[in-house]
DNA sequence: AGTACATGATTAACATGTTAAGTTTCGACG
DNA sequence: CGTCGAAACTTAACATGTTAATCATGTACT
């Protein structure tokens, strides 16, 4: 953003080597990075547009896909780490978004299940939400997408297969 | 972390639908953020032990391949938003890891280079990060890794083409 | 029962992401 | 030469990422 000169600029500093960090465009995290803000940039306006974060949409859409869910599952599902999801259901629960006991036979489990107030807040963005994501498939390739999505995935397994705590090297 | 349970439980609030979540297995920012998180799974443990965060790894990089930069500059080749990198450049400076000036023609451009110390540190973990990626490369497929960073350069592009401050819709 | 350890969840502390507002310096123009 | 708007950062303020520590409850074992 911004570049009030022009191309030929011939201040010396960035031209006086050979490019300027081929090296990261090869980066594999920053490719990540890069494609998912370019996505995420499409969606974000319209959830700010409601009030509520990525992370935030993301806990309401989990929620509203099941009956209830007890918060370990429901960080593995949403994947957010624990600090951030105890944060954000504080919030979420203020805001009367979403409702929370805790399990009759288990008082260290909290089950959490969405409210009236957030499946209408639900209904309200999915169709922009959804209209986004047709523009995207519909730009790349319905096909190519499925096949970056098999890759994506295949990716995972094959680095960090996410071990279990039984075949863990060392620690 | 840690199913001490079996994968036979039957406890009964996830089992009560569908499946719990299957939509978010299909979400594109989903899927690009859980490849992302597996790849900085192997790296982070790297950078920590030598006191280094992502972010601070990449601004480092980024410096060791120019002879100097300006800050947006910067900002940019690290894909970095402009508040970020200004709190880790005052961090990174206090550690005598960089050094700045500003550009005498222009007072408001700030001049990063890094230091002999911060070349130190790069020489330092260079090694062990390059390794990881090796083993990624090889676990994956070298073949694969390439075909994948060209799906999500494509992406990048058919999705927000980073719109240049001339061809924007609106605003 | 009593103790020791594991688990579920929250809190703490620090770093970054994200948007808005503020500061200083340029550049153009009257 | 003054001022007015844009540009380059920086600060501010709030939300999340990340790791470690803390708390409460469960479980197993004696």
């Amino acid at each position: 953003m911004g570049e009030t000169r022009s191309k030929g600029e011939k201040r010396s500093a960035k031209e006086s080597r050979k490019v300027p960090m081929r090296d990261f465009s090869q980066s594999l995290p920053m490719a990540l990075l890069r494609a998912r803000e370019a996505v995420m940039r499409q969606f974000r306006p319209i959830l700010r547009q409601h009030g509520l974060t990525e992370q935030q949409w993301r806990i309401l859409r989990a929620l509203a896909a099941v009956d209830a869910i007890e918060v370990t599952e429901l960080a593995r599902v949403a994947f957010l780490l624990g600090p951030s999801l105890s944060r954000i259901l504080r919030d979420l629960e203020t805001r009367g978004l979403i409702q929370r006991e805790v399990n009759a036979r288990d008082l260290r489990r909290g089950v959490l299940s969405i409210s009236a107030k957030g499946l209408r807040l639900i209904a309200l963005v999915a169709p922009s939400s959804e209209a986004v994501y047709a523009s995207i498939s519909e730009r790349y390739g319905a096909r190519k997408l499925a096949a970056l999505h098999k890759m994506l995935d295949e990716l995972e397994q094959s680095v960090g297969p996410d071990l279990e705590p039984d075949d863990r090297p060392d620690e």
